[in-house]
RNA sequence: GGCUCGGUGGCAGAGUGGUCAUGCAGCGGACUGCAACUCCGUGUACGCCGGUUCGAUUCCGACCCGAGCCUCCA
């Protein structure tokens, strides 16, 4: 697989979709700016996680190496501040939300990503870099901060699209003293009292976000990697500022090959924020939706496209998902060879085309109404097309039956007490009594259970 | 103010210079004891005004409205 429809991506940096090419042949390395672990993660975080996920499944399709890097910001100013604010210690804060957020996002079906480095491993990385920065003459210190000089860098704002001055025409915010040039950033800071900190030439500090990304990427990815991903916020300053530290580092003409960056969702035609504090955690929306609706909603999107978010979004999403699955359940579960040579063309194609996931669900019905219409001696065959493209996709990973009968909580009547009815009802209807075999079906309908029969028997699944 | 980017049918959301997105919801039909499921059918949708064109939702220009970035943020 792989050569019958090449992928396309589209490069924040050269502004269009362009063929990928990875710098080794055959093998790609992709980072992706990972959570600052202070507290829960938000759907809206979620996002870069889903669609990059993706994007990591159908990398492996095309080759046979693909090294995906997603960071833990494990030291940083919210961090301290949570720490204080809930007087417990940075570790313990840190601890438990990377714990949660792998959880969180294990729920919606996100693997592992190969790497997951964390800033606290990687300080002694970071100290180099500001240290050959300084050395070059693209740094220097002040105040006991390091500083970037951004005027040391002939195209600095090039990702952006945004030139020194047109900053400078924006500024809102007062120029700390110790900066030469307004649009100079931290790459070192000093630790005040009480401030975790690490020894470094100049003096006990911390090192400044934009430095973090940078540095690991040079450490576990190398100097120039392939993709590079996040939403779209993080443009600038953050992604700016990454090409302009592992540029004048390294002398590398390139850092990144392919820029990505998302799309962010929407409430109420306002950015999903956690300064807006208009933003719903993962955490919460599980407690009503399973990982795989919340997934499926967001990629019923194109990624690059705002999507409003709502309840009736997922509401819409989970009656998608259990209509697939309702089409699976029909056929009986036998050994299937599920893998990627059973993609449908169409569907690999979307996807293909810059991760164009709409066109590649409004395949996967395409591909559930054939299964629905097929001879039952095709069924099969249907049904492992079906599943080779909810696999690319991280849905459809549940077991049908266990799917439609289980619904993120597990409150109201039981599945025995469900058996129970469906055998009284079929024996209501063979003795002809109707009544009795409608009241069945009302009482179980307002029990949240709907029954659906068939030649082989009556189904039931959940509302 | 500077720099980006959008406005598609009830909702979500693709896409295209000239018969079709797709899903959810609705409506009609088939199936069913009745339903559900499934299947078939069904919507004069492309912000406004000009221009280019045989023809524009799709290209160009103006306008209106909205969002994002410029400050920590996916």
């Amino acid at each position: 697989m792989g050569k019958s429809s090449s992928l396309k991506i589209y490069d924040t940096m050269r502004g269009e979709k362009v063929p990928f090419e990875p710098v080794v042949p055959g093998e790609v390395t992709m980072y992706v700016c990972g959570p600052t672990v202070y507290n829960l993660a938000h759907i809206g975080n979620a996002r870069p996680v889903v669609v990059f996920d993706t994007l990591y499944r159908l990398l492996e399709t095309h080759y046979d190496k693909v090294t995906y890097a997603r960071n833990i910001t494990d030291v940083d100013d919210k961090i301290i501040a949570a720490a204080r604010e809930g007087n417990r210690s940075i570790e313990s804060v840190t601890d438990e939300f990377t714990a949660k957020y792998r959880e969180d996002m294990a729920e919606l079906n996100a693997l592992p990503p190969t790497l997951e480095p964390h800033a606290t491993k990687n300080i002694d990385a970071m100290i180099e870099l500001t240290r050959t920065l300084v050395e070059k003459g693209h740094a220097y210190e002040s105040q006991g901060h390091v500083l970037f000089a951004v005027d040391s860098m002939e195209d600095y704002g090039k990702l952006s699209k945004r030139s020194l001055d047109d900053m400078l025409a924006g500024a809102r915010v007062e120029v700390a003293d110790y900066k030469r040039h307004p649009g100079d950033f931290v790459l070192w800071k000093p630790a005040k009292e009480g401030e975790p900190g690490w020894d470094s030439p100049w003096g006990t500090g911390r090192p400044g976000w934009h430095l973090e990304c940078s540095a690991m990427i040079r450490a576990h990815l190398g100097k120039t990697i392939d993709i590079h991903g996040g939403g779209r916020d993080l443009i600038f300053p953050h992604h700016e500022n990454e090409i302009a530290q592992s540029r004048c580092a390294h002398g590398e003409d390139e850092f990144v090959r392919y820029w990505m960056h998302n799309a962010y969702l929407d409430i109420d035609g306002e950015k999903m924020s956690k300064s807006l504090g208009n933003f719903r955690t993962v955490r919460e929306l599980l407690g009503r939706y399973r990982g795989e609706v919340l997934r499926f909603a967001l990629l019923s999107a194109h990624y690059r496209s705002p999507l409003n978010f709502s309840a009736e979004l997922l509401e819409q999403a989970e009656t998608t998902l259990n209509g697939l699955y309702n089409t699976l359940r029909e056929v009986d579960d036998i050994a299937l060879d599920v893998d990627v040579s059973l993609l449908d063309e169409p569907f690999y194609a979307a996807l293909n085309d810059d991760l164009n996931t709409p066109i590649a669900i409004a395949e996967v019905h395409a591909i559930a109404r054939e299964l629905n219409k097929a001879a039952p001696e095709d069924k099969p065959r249907h049904k492992a097309r079906l599943l080779a493209a909810g696999g690319m996709l991280g849905i459809l990973e549940h077991h049908a039956e266990e799917w439609l009968q289980g619904g993120a909580s597990d409150e109201g009547i039981s599945a025995e007490e469900v058996e129970a009815l469906i055998v009284e009802r079929a024996e209501s209807k063979k003795a002809k009594n109707f009544a009795r075999a409608d009241e069945i079906r009302d009482e179980l309908l307002a029990a949240g259970v709907v029954l659906e029969d068939s030649r082989e028997g009556t189904k039931w699944r959940r509302q």
